[in-house]
Parts: structure tokens; sequence; C-alpha cells
RNA sequence: GGCCCUGUGGUCAAGCGGUUAAGACGGAGCCCUCUCAAGGCUCAAUCCCGGGUUCGAUUCCCGGCAGGGUCACCA
């Protein structure tokens, strides 16, 4: 058979590049030794997830510790998944979180030398390559209709055979030139396939950058290469990009190793060095007893925007999959302080084997670290930021008040010199956290512990002696004496010591004054609080839960 | 089902033939204390199972088992 013709016939365009001038026009980068080149390779559907991130997060690290390149590729070759704006969707989502591409789709840089970046656009040498392939018989046309392929696959399910094409069922592979052109002539939709010449009774051992040597089994599918539209499949593109753009480490979740066999043997008949690969492992979930992979459909926190909204910290976010990524990131946080997450020494091989379940707590516990760390000033950026997208009206116009909330920040936070206060999870709880200190949105439902008369009579002994003026001691003092003069102990120790001779101590009186004044048990220190809001607030509401105080039996 | 990956406390995990089997989150308790938070101290909790190899296996080998992934003209 006459493969020029034929590739002539399958591919006729007319302004192909031959194959080899790609080689010139994307030469191999000049970069150091060592220097790896990562990137990140969404398809264009707008749902950047917390798997993405920690994949990008990974692969920016690789790049950037390495003195490397990280860029965006957009894998549009398949239009049913293409959403308008995904693209500045996803890399506004990564800067969010502080992760920034060096070159790519819709990056600004002077080293975008390997575009275009949308698979689309590269239309041209995937079609060369093909064409070049046709005419090495190492691929050729398919004419199989979906159903016939379809009925194939049962028929294979149905026999318990591997399901695809290959071997006795790869019925176009060898169509005789005859069959090959009247098809054409009559105009018949085909596909590209590659002729495979692996055996899967071939095993090989190939080495993975994070699971270490795996076993590969040859391929002898031949997987389509081009589609009917003539655009490629994942497989193909993945080749010939990651090869012309230099790729030197694919980072991509494990869900590919089943896949590796098919690049494997695409960079073979295509003449390219494969690049090294790393295969993560996925992000878990516990459903109902057992572990499975987060999933876009079911759990609401594998969306980014899941994060954003609950106002949890971006850097946290960022540090939280840095455990997962490389776990002994906390030890070296201990021992480094103050030191920026960047300068941490990265390694895509210390990354664990196995599926991580996502831990909330985890995330918790370090969002409330890292933002206790932020100055006041820091905070109320954070938080107004939080407040003026996701807000209430009412949280929106606390927030146009910045020395107010400043103050009331300088107390939540912990008075500097001393150890931070971590009260402060995440924004939309931090929002809410502070609350009481708008007159606009406080309406305690007073839960006293104490009897009806001492509440009126706590607060009103109290109120009658309050001066904001007060030290912590002085103002403290006044609380003791308010409490002796109730029948409460003054010390907590002599209420220990002797409880029966009291009804409770200096502790019950100050639990009076803080319900009180912020409609809660737990507070802040009190004092303090009281000198935010103000002598003439303070005593405002005293008064009014002294006259709405529903006193209740003590427990 | 075939193929591949993985298997250390509740969770993330260190560990590379001999360890009191780190650390962190979470849990329990104590201290501190006007409550809470923070902090300090203490405690409970782990090597999937069965065979080998070895003087000795969490560690090496084999076999189970369990979990995960994947089997498209989707990526």
């Amino acid at each position: 058979m006459d493969l020029k013709k034929l590739a002539n016939a399958l591919i006729p365009d007319e302004d192909l590049l031959p194959p080899e001038e790609y080689e010139k026009i994307y030469p191999p980068r000049s970069l150091p030794a060592g220097a790896e080149v990562t990137r990140l390779a969404p398809s264009p559907t707008g749902f950047i997830h917390l798997g993405n991130l920690y994949s990008a997060l990974a692969d920016e690290r690789t790049a950037h510790t390495t003195g490397g390149v990280f860029y965006l590729r957009i894998e549009d070759t398949d239009e049913k998944r293409k959403v308008e704006g995904a693209v500045e969707s996803v890399i506004r989502s990564l800067r969010y979180f502080g992760i920034n591409f060096d070159e790519g789709a819709e990056i600004v840089s002077d080293l975008n030398a390997y575009g275009p970046y949308y698979q689309r656009q590269r239309a041209k040498i995937y079609r060369s390559y093909a064409k070049k392939l046709i005419e090495e018989g190492k691929a050729y046309p398919c004419f199989c209709t979906e159903e016939e392929l379809d009925k194939v696959r049962e028929e294979q399910n149905a026999e318990k055979l591997v399901t695809g094409y290959y071997g006795k069922y790869a019925k176009c592979r060898n169509l005789s030139e005859e069959e090959i052109y009247s098809r054409l002539a009559a105009d018949k939709p085909f596909v590209i396939r590659l002729r495979s010449s692996g055996d899967v009774a071939n095993k090989t051992s190939f080495c993975d950058a994070i699971k270490g040597d795996i076993t590969v089994t040859e391929n002898d599918q031949d997987v389509v290469i081009l589609k009917s539209d003539g655009i490629p499949t994942y497989h193909f593109a993945h080749a010939i990009d990651d090869h012309f753009m230099r790729t030197t480490l694919v980072i991509r979740g494990e869900e590919w190793l089943s896949s590796l066999p098919i690049h494997i043997e695409l960079f073979k008949v295509l003449g390219f060095k494969p690049p090294r690969y790393a295969h993560t492992c996925s992000l878990m979930k516990m459903d109902g007893g057992t572990k499975r992979k987060l999933s876009k459909r079911k759990d609401p926190e594998l969306s980014l925007d899941y994060y954003r909204k609950a106002g949890y910290y971006p850097r946290a976010v960022v540090k939280y999959l840095m455990t997962i990524l490389n776990s002994d990131f906390e030890e070296w946080e201990l021992k480094n302080p103050l030191a920026d997450y960047r300068d941490f020494p990265f390694r895509i091989n210390k990354m664990g084997k196995s599926g991580a379940l996502f831990d909330l707590d985890k995330l918790s516990d370090i969002s409330r670290t890292e933002i206790s760390k932020l100055s006041e000033e820091e905070c109320y950026e954070f938080l107004k930021g939080w407040a003026d997208e996701f807000g209430s009206p009412a949280d929106k116009a606390h927030f146009e008040d910045k020395e107010y909330i400043v103050k009331i920040l300088a107390l939540v936070m912990g008075t500097s010199g001393k150890k931070r206060r971590k009260d402060i999870e995440r924004a939309e709880q931090g929002v809410n956290l502070i609350s009481y200190f708008f007159d606009d949105v406080f309406s305690p439902e007073y839960g006293f512990r104490a009897a009806r008369e001492d509440v009126e009579k706590a607060l009103s002994l109290f109120a009658a002696d309050y001066d904001p003026q007060d030290d912590n001691s002085a103002w403290f003092s006044k609380v003791k004496k308010v409490a002796a003069a109730i029948g409460y102990a003054a010390e907590t120790s002599e209420y220990k010591a002797n409880p029966q001779a009291y009804k409770g101590s200096v502790s019950d009186v100050a639990e009076i004054l803080r319900i009180a004044v912020t409609g809660s048990p737990n507070s802040p220190d009190l004092c303090s609080i009281m000198k935010i809001l103000g002598k003439e607030r303070t005593l405002r509401r005293l008064e009014r839960a002294a006259n709405t105080a529903e006193g209740g039996a003590r427990s």
C-alpha cells in the first residue's frame, strides 16, 4: 500500500509544517541543570478544585525550588467541556492561594515561546505528526461507528475479555487499500488509531518519581490519536505537547497510571524521549465507613470556592496541603516559625504513596494559627475582604469603621507581647464572633445560671460603681466587691475550700456580667470589652439584661 | 472481572533488620485562670492477616485480605 498517498488522503491539509520543523521552533529550554519544567493542564470547565490546587502546588514548588518553569496549558480538545471565562477563573483561583504561573495561556510573560498553550490552537502540530505516523505505517484510519464499538465492548464484557480495540477486535487495522478508499469516497467519518506493536504479556519496570518502581504492562490497544473532528485525544496531545513544551516532570493524578503504557508507546513511536512522571495520590474522604476519592458532585469541600466562602485563610489551605505533600513540612515549620513556606525544601519524592483523607480539623487548626500571626490591620483587611464579598449588609457596614474593628481585634487576637489568642478560625466565624460589639445585631438570649435576684443585684451593684478608667485589677476588685455583697465568695480559692458557705464565687458574678454584656458565658477579657464598648453602652447593656433577665436555678 | 497502585494510633504520618515505634491534628485529664482562647504538663491509642528468610522482622520475599484507581472518538 502506498502509505504516503494514504496519509495525504487522510490528512490533506496543505499548510502543515514537516514534523522535524517543530524541533527547531521549540528547541530545548536553556535552563540550569536540575531545573524542572512542570505544568498544570486543566480542561477549561472552569471548575478548579482542591485536587487541582494540590497538584498545582506540587508543580509550582517543584519548578520554583529547582529554578525551573511552571506553565499553564489548556486541554480544550473536548468541545463539550468548554466553559466561558474558565481560564481566567483558573488563574484567579490559584492566585488567591498564592500560586502563579511563569508562562502559558493568558499569562503575560516574555517567556511564552512554547505556545500556543491552547491545544485547539495546536491542531497543525498534532496533524503533522499524525500524518507522519500514517506514512510510517504506525497509524491507520478506523471507520468503526460508536454503535459498532459499543457492541464489541458488550461482547467482550459478556465473554469476560479485556475490552477495547486490539487484536482481532481491531477491525480496521488491516483494511485493504480498496476498502479504505471506497469508504473515504463515501465520505464516511473516521478516526486515526495508533497501530500498537505492544503485547500485554510483556511487563517492564518503570520508575515513578513518587511511587518508585512500578510494573507496567505493554500497551496493545490501538488507541485513537485523532478524533473524527481531526482533534487529538488527550494521549496524543500529551505526548506531543509535553515534548515540545519541554516538560521535564509530568505531575498528575494517579488515575492516569493506568494509561501510562499508552503514553510510553506513543513517546516511542513519535521518537520522543518521555518526561519523568510523578503520579500523585488522590485526596480522599470518609463516606459511610470507607474511604473514597473526593467527588465533584457529592462533596462541596472539593470546590475551592468553599474555602473562600467559609473564609479559611488562603495560606492556611496551602500550608495544609503542604503537610500532605511533604509530611516533614510541619516539623520544618516548627523549627522555622518565621520562615516563608516557600523556603521549605520541597521534594517531589517525599510525597506520600497513599491517598490522604482530607482532614478539616487539621485545616482549621492551621487556619487559626495563620490568622493569629496576622497584625490587627492585616486581619482587618482579610475579614473586610470576606465581609464585602460574602457578608450580610450589616457585616459590610460594620467593617466601614476600621478603627473600631482594629481595636476589637487587638483584644480578640490577644495583646502584643503575650501569645496570641487563636479565636478566629475563618473569616465567616470571625465576623460572627465579634458581632456582639455592634448594637444593631446584638440580640442576646441571656442564659443566666444564677438566681434572678442575684443577677439583678449583681448587675445594678456593678453598674453603680463602674468606672471605665479603672485598670484591670481595679475593675476586678469591684467585681469581687459585688460578689461579697450578694453572698458570693470574693476569692475562688475561698469558695473551693468552703463551697457550702457561699452561693457561688466571683467567677459566677463575672459570668453574670459577661452574659449581660456579650450575650455569652465565654469571651476574652471582660474589662477590656467594656472599655471598647464605652461606659454608656456598657451600662445600657447591664440595665437591659437586668430588666429582661430570666433567672434560673443554679445547677 | 482484567490490570495497576496502596496498607503504621481516629486522621496526616516518621521509620529503611535490633527503636521505650517520632511528631502534628483530634480525644481525655491536670495546672493556670473572671469564663473562653492561648500556654504548660500528663495520659489513652498504631505496625491488615498467614507463611517463609533471619539469631531477630513494622522493615525483606511469597500468598491472602482490605481499600483505591482504571478499563471512551472525556480529560
